[in-house]
DNA sequence: AACTCCGACAACCGCGAAGTT
DNA sequence: CAACTTCGCGGTTGTCGGAGT
């Protein structure tokens, strides 16, 4: 039985388009539009194509206002941090970007933006790569990176990489810009099942809510000003790692002021690590499943100079470069903070002994120790 | 010059969602 | 409300041209 074909396979060109097809549907389609029907489309102008085919013909090359490549900086950036937030939904994050199609930004994820964030990272894993020459085998490392159920990477193989994503709060100086883009980015969100916290019903999945277990109360006037208008987006996947019994942040205390001091059990058992917040950070590590082991893993890579698997990540911005130790700034940092979304990692340590390669975001204590004085 | 490899991108395919009857 | 049709999406594949050997 199976699935009856949308149209007749051994009456329909393939392959790419002449010319005189694109003229013949654009000219058509400009004229009379598509009538809500695809797939009578080609029929009618006597085209030996497939509906699906015309459609995406039209949409990926002949509509109007398309871009195609010389993605720019902004849109690297863009693309990267929607992928993080909501991972490979082309469609939401081409609607974000003007004239780009998802056919577009999935080629270019897939060709090149993936390289720019893994590909600096496993060099043996590359070397073994170029030695066996192979398309195949790059491929197959594609697919082996796993996907939750919000295609969330979740790499099963933590032996050639780890992933790490951190969504945080955005810096204020973007509060107005980042507002516009997240009423569309919340409906999208919604669309897809997500909730807020000023939404009614409590029933149903939480997308960039705060989690009362681990988040300060939820009172306006001692809130960071960037919950007041905008969403905290995050992945839900990531919602899932910070919901975990072993969430990194597993004691929180509240002060007076509503400030909330969170710590890990890692800062009872061996690094002493604490850290002070009033917005909640989200750290999503790769293995989906150990997120305290990982999160040492994390700790002591960086501390011993060994960015195994984290370079990917850091290593344009940090590897070589000054690193800051402890409440210093950073101007790299500072870049990154100018990112919509920005990413990079907060690692905040007042250990000595684990100090060296510390990792701190410029302005990160500005934001964690926000007390509602701005 | 010939061959191979690889990156880039267009296009195809299958599936689930949405819409219609 | 089930059955059917169409749309839209995301993953994958095919093709082409340039770089490297």
């Amino acid at each position: 039985m199976g699935r009856a074909p949308c149209c007749d396979k051994n009456n329909v060109k393939k392959g790419p388009w002449s010319p005189e097809e694109d003229a013949k549907l654009k000219s058509y389609i400009e004229q009379h539009g598509t009538a809500g029907n695809w797939i009578a489309l080609p029929q009618k102008i006597g085209l030996k194509r497939c509906g699906k085919s015309c459609r995406l013909r039209w949409l990926n090359y002949l509509r109007p206002n398309i871009k195609h490549g010389g993605f720019s900086e902004e849109e690297d950036n863009l693309i990267l941090s929607f992928y993080i937030s909501i991972g490979s939904r082309w469609s939401i994050i081409a609607a974000q970007l003007p004239g780009r199609t998802d056919n577009d930004i999935k080629n270019y994820w897939n060709t090149k933006l993936k390289k720019k964030l893994f590909g600096k990272q496993r060099k043996n894993f590359r070397g073994k790569i170029q030695k066996q020459g192979s398309r195949k085998l790059g491929r197959e490392m594609s697919n082996s990176m796993v996907y939750d159920h919000n295609n969330t990477i979740i790499n099963t193989n933590p032996s050639w990489l780890d992933q790490l994503q951190i969504l945080q709060p955005i810096p204020y100086s973007n509060q107005e810009r980042v507002n516009n883009d997240h009423v569309s980015i919340r409906k999208l969100l919604i669309k897809l099942g997500g909730k807020f916290s000023n939404d009614d019903d409590d029933n149903e999945i939480n997308i960039g809510v705060p989690n009362p277990q681990y988040d300060p109360p939820m009172d306006n006037s001692l809130m960071h000003p960037m919950y007041h208008n905008s969403i905290n987006l995050m992945s839900s996947s990531a919602m899932d790692v910070i919901n975990m019994t072993h969430s990194p942040f597993t004691n929180t205390q509240y002060d007076m002021d509503g400030k909330a001091a969170c710590w890990t059990d890692i800062e009872t058992r061996k690094l002493g690590e604490r850290m002070e917040l009033n917005t909640p950070i989200v750290l999503a590590v790769n293995d989906g499943c150990n997120l305290v082991g990982e999160f040492e893993h994390m700790m002591y890579t960086i501390n011993s100079q060994n960015l195994d698997g984290l370079e990917m990540l850091y290593e344009d911005m940090l590897i070589n470069k000054p690193v800051t130790t402890t409440l210093g700034r950073s101007s790299e940092w500072e870049d990154m903070n100018n990112l919509v979304f920005p990413l990079a990692p907060l690692v905040v340590s007042n250990n000595e002994d684990h100090q060296h390669g510390t990792l701190l975001q410029e302005g990160a204590l500005d934001k964690l120790r926000y007390t509602g004085d701005e």
